[in-house]
DNA sequence: CTTGAATTATGAGCATGCTCAACTTTTCCG
DNA sequence: CGGAAAAGTTGAGCATGCTCATAATTCAAG
């Protein structure tokens, strides 16, 4: 009985031997797999709907395999948003024009830019950003990543902050400064998520107003207090 | 066999016919008892390591009846910051003293209650209150309750703005003053979630400073913009 | 007190996220 | 090639939050 139990699955699926390209690529090809059916998921059910069961099978393997890529679900959804950060990294560095613009108007492209690619996924980016807010607790293993995460994008704002300040654009807000803007997107994307408006229009207006008002605030000196 | 099924449980612990006061009464006693259970096993074990049978067992009720008292598990934790919600409203109602005092002070006042009142249950207000985040779905029962929260919370801070700004300490903020403490509290939260220091100390440096920031701020008249 | 309807309690059972021991495939080394 | 160790895969199975058909309890009317 315990025999018949590992039997082949559908071999039309997927060729049981795939001695050809190395291990390391299947590897990858896996990965691939699993993280397109998980975004196909998502988007389609949201974060909590989506099964580990069916992203497995949409993705042509074993459920257990899907747990040897990804420590939990939830770190398969911080897979996305670690996408995201780094590609958000990389167009700003292209946007030669960005760089030399007000400060004001680079955050202003950075949120915009970052709702825009969120919005399709909306339904889920509520469940994985409430998550994300949870503090590390050693024994969550995502932690971690996550808080690499979010380090990874502290860091980016503080440069885009200390090249404003060369240009004297604003006074040294160093390490505080990165993590107010942290905790202002923080806000904008929690308005962002209730804001029922055509296109989010109205988190779009705030986003704008704040952010000159904020703008106007650091140039006039309130900083020092 | 299926008869056998339904036998009477244990009758030492819960006498089975408790005829004695009326049903409200009972009902009442055992929604104490499942809070009671549940509030000891939050705090033993986290939101999420509180298991509901576990609840159950200690409320001795069966299971399926915690869940005719609370729509679910979060709704339960919830239960625990309405009845906080309303206990810092009346304090302050009852502080005399406070009701004259500047804004920034009454602010520190209301939100250093609220993490003292936390404190001992911060393994699980991190799940709780990042959940808490997550926008109104209209498939979640509990977001309804959980708006309305918010919602008491929300005009218990505006007025208290309306109050300043009759005193003249500050120009008129109206909603978006309140949602903006709202804000701010999450902030708050969040980095007292994080804060290892002695005593949660950098989190409240914190908040007197960014306070009386705010305070001056708006005395400045930097508001009107 | 009886009766039957309304209310409340019960726990087997379901779906889910995740684990793990058993199994397969690949790689390595003689 | 041979064969064994290493790496990878698998799905049965577990614990958990929650549901639902069924049973027990309560209460008012007769």
């Amino acid at each position: 009985m315990s025999t018949l139990i590992y039997m082949k699955k559908d071999a039309a699926k997927r060729t049981p031997k795939m001695k050809a390209g190395g291990r390391e690529r299947n590897k990858e090809r896996t990965k691939e797999r699993i993280l397109k059916a998980a975004l196909q998921l998502f988007r389609e059910r949201g974060l909590e709907r989506a099964t580990t069961r069916e992203i497995s099978k949409r993705a042509c393997i074993a459920e257990g395999t899907l747990f040897n890529y990804f420590k939990t679900k939830e770190d398969l959804a911080l897979y996305f948003f670690q996408k995201e950060t780094e590609g958000l990294i990389r167009w700003f560095r292209a946007e030669k024009r960005l760089q030399k613009a007000p400060l004001a108007e680079q955050l202003f492209a950075i949120i915009h830019r970052q709702l825009e690619y969120i919005e399709p996924y909306e339904d889920f980016i509520g469940a994985v950003f409430a998550r994300s807010l949870q503090p590390a607790s050693s024994l969550s293993p995502l932690s971690f990543d996550s808080q690499e995460l979010r380090l990874k994008y502290l860091r980016f704002i503080r440069e885009i902050l200390a090249a404003a300040e060369e240009r004297g654009e604003i006074p040294p807000v160093g390490n505080l400064g990165a993590y107010g803007v942290g905790l202002f997107y923080l806000g904008i994307v929690t308005h962002w998520l209730h804001d029922g408006s055509r296109g989010k229009q109205r988190t779009l207006a705030l986003l704008d107003r704040a952010l000159s008002f904020g703008a106007r605030m650091l140039q006039k000196g309130t900083w020092e207090w």
